[in-house]
RNA sequence: GCGCCGCUAGCUCAGUUGGUUAGAGCAGCUGACUCUUAAUCAGCGGGUCCGGGGUUCGAGUCCCUGGCGGCGCACCA
């Protein structure tokens, strides 16, 4: 079969670029990324893209290299909601000199939000080189490419100026060498306050002397070729660092497809200032979240790799990225309808091992299992999701009852202990804590209802007592299935294994609404001898008398 | 105003350089099942491929033009 998937496709391109431009050397893809707030499942498709595009390069036996730039250099821009309006003062400081938030374990702002995201690669099987910027910057190593923008400023103004668009009239004066209004692809941090609140104000080539004041007082002259606190603007420090690093593939969000932004006029720069390459770089477009259980937007509170990876396993996260292009949109289900996705997931997994899988389908969940390097953990026995998530709901995550249930399941071949359902049971029993609404748990009565109780026909005070007269000696999940399908046979008069009649199958049904209806208050839970089982003989004689 | 993306079955999406009767999963319907892991298995129905033009022997696919929806940009990173 020749059916290639959008990974391989780019991956094809890669390759061939790489080889026009740097023959022989190690392939470069990269990710970059803002520690400035929570890293979110949306910017997790900046990571994977390449991520997955890397992969298959080196399955193909490629040298590759996926760097991850971490732009905690950049500038503290406001304080969010929720954390102490104090942190304002350190509005305008670079990430890593920003405190963390109160009562983060980590050294700054930027440590306290990369943490969380570099463990979640990790459990994808992400392997990156991280780059902090903070770190090049101040160590000097652009200090080279620091002085060529600033001896090309004329031109990079030019370049910039062609994508400008409001009133390029007013206010417009050819002020190119005009000290104070000139253009300078360059702001220093202020050596006092720390903060980019700075004007250059002169700057000479030669010497490479420069001048800034800076909005708390100080003002100095520093020499750039010494001076590395500061950095390139936004749209001078990305092709920069294409030509750095020698860059070949790096996607980026929609947000940067507009004329003027920084893609569009980076290849223009990184071209005529850096004399470097713009890499292939697909948009992709925006991850959404469904369900996630009234977390308010106000709070800021978005779901991150982590919390995704606390409700499903690493493969299933890999597949929802793999499995769609860069530019679909695509949401991550935090609701039941993560239930219908491993339903979905487990088929295809089934597929695959019968070799009965569409291509394009099992290109995905390849990439979804294993990397390069090996496959992913998995779940030693693979139980469905959905029924894990039952049992962690009636059970109320308690392990010793889950390890019973799930013990008395599969009589032949049982669970004999709860690591071999893990990891893929920690997931459910915590998407059924923290995401199940209240009011689809299933809530087992604390009192009788005695209301409905006193109001049964004769029959129906049969049917409970013949069921309650079994329990004891029915304890089993399979004895208690033959028990509770028994009842309303006998009520019938008939056999307790007596075939069942079409009549019968109704007074089942409604033996069980009933059943249901005086242990959970609702017509439908999760089965009936599960349910038994899980609550124990001494509740439901409580409830049912 | 400008730009990017999307629009194919009730829903989520496949559909390869244009090529026979447009596919899958889920949902739905029907049936099976001494009988239910909030099931499972088998089968069935279901589409004006957003509208309109054009190119072509042939268009879901290419071009133009409208519409709707999402996201973004205007010397911010």
């Amino acid at each position: 079969m020749t059916e290639v998937d959008w990974v391989s496709r780019f991956a094809d391109e890669v390759i061939e670029a790489a080889e026009r431009r740097a023959p022989g050397k190690t392939i470069v893809c990269a990710s970059g990324l803002s520690p400035s707030g929570p890293i979110h499942l949306g910017n997790l498709r900046e990571v994977l893209t390449p991520h997955l595009v890397a992969d298959e390069i080196r399955r193909r036996g490629h040298d590759c290299v996926h760097i991850l730039s971490v732009d905690d250099f950049d500038r503290f821009r406001k304080v969010p909601a929720g954390v102490d309006p104090s942190w304002s003062e350190h509005i305008g400081k670079p990430l890593t000199s920003v405190p963390a938030p109160p009562g983060s374990p980590h050294p700054n702002w930027a440590e306290h939000f990369k943490a969380p995201l570099l463990a979640a690669l990790q459990d994808l099987g992400v392997e990156v080189r991280l780059i902090s910027q903070t770190e090049m910057y101040t160590s000097g190593v652009y200090r080279e490419r620091v002085l060529l923008a600033m001896r090309e400023r004329t031109r990079i103004d030019g370049i910039l100026g062609q994508y400008r668009t409001k009133d390029a009239t007013s206010d417009e004066g050819e002020d190119d060498g005009l000290g104070e209004s000139g253009y300078y692809p360059y702001k220093p941090y202020c050596s006092v306050c720390e903060r980019d609140t700075t004007t250059v104000t002169a700057y000479d080539d030669d010497s490479t002397t420069l001048t800034y004041t800076c909005a708390c007082g100080h003002g100095e002259t520093v020499r750039l070729s010494e001076y590395d606190f500061g950095k390139l603007v936004w749209k001078v420090d990305w092709p920069m660092r294409w030509a750095y690093e020698g860059v070949i593939f790096e996607p980026s969000g929609v947000d940067h497809s507009s004329p003027g932004s920084s893609f569009v006029v980076g290849g223009q720069i990184v071209r005529e200032v850096f004399g470097g390459t713009q890499p292939i770089g697909p948009m992709y477009a925006f991850v959404g979240i469904s369900g996630m259980a009234k977390m308010s937007s106000s709070k800021g509170s978005v779901p991150t790799p982590s919390d995704a990876l606390e409700i499903m396993e690493a493969p299933l996260l890999r597949w929802l990225y793999a499995r769609r292009r860069p530019n679909q949109s695509f949401k991550i289900a935090f609701d039941q309808e993560i239930l219908r996705l491993y339903d979905e997931w487990d088929s295809l997994q089934r597929k695959v091992a019968a070799g009965t899988a569409e291509p394009l389908e099992a290109i995905a969940s390849d990439r979804a299992v294993r990397t390069s390097s090996g496959p992913l953990p998995t779940t030693e026995r693979a139980l469905p999701y959905r029924m894990l998530a039952s049992v962690a709901d009636i059970t109320t995550g308690d392990d010793e009852q889950m390890l019973r249930i799930l013990t008395d399941l599969d009589p032949d071949n049982p669970v004999t202990s709860l690591d071999e359902v893990r990891p893929r049971l920690d997931r459910a029993a915590h998407w059924t804590a923290t995401q199940v609404p209240t009011d689809q748990r299933t809530q087992v009565r604390d009192e009788p209802d005695t209301k409905l109780l006193e109001s049964l026909d004769e029959s129906q005070r049969e049917s409970l007592r013949l069921l309650l007269q079994g329990l004891d000696s029915s304890w089993s999940l399979e004895r208690l299935t033959t028990l509770v399908y028994s009842v309303p046979k006998v009520l019938a008069g008939l056999e307790p294994d007596a075939k069942p009649t079409p009549e019968v199958k109704v007074a089942q049904r409604q033996f069980f609404v009933l059943v249901y209806t005086l242990l959970v208050g609702r017509d439908a839970g999760p089965r009936l001898p599960t349910l038994l089982l899980a609550l124990g003989a001494d509740r439901i004689r409580t409830l049912l008398t």
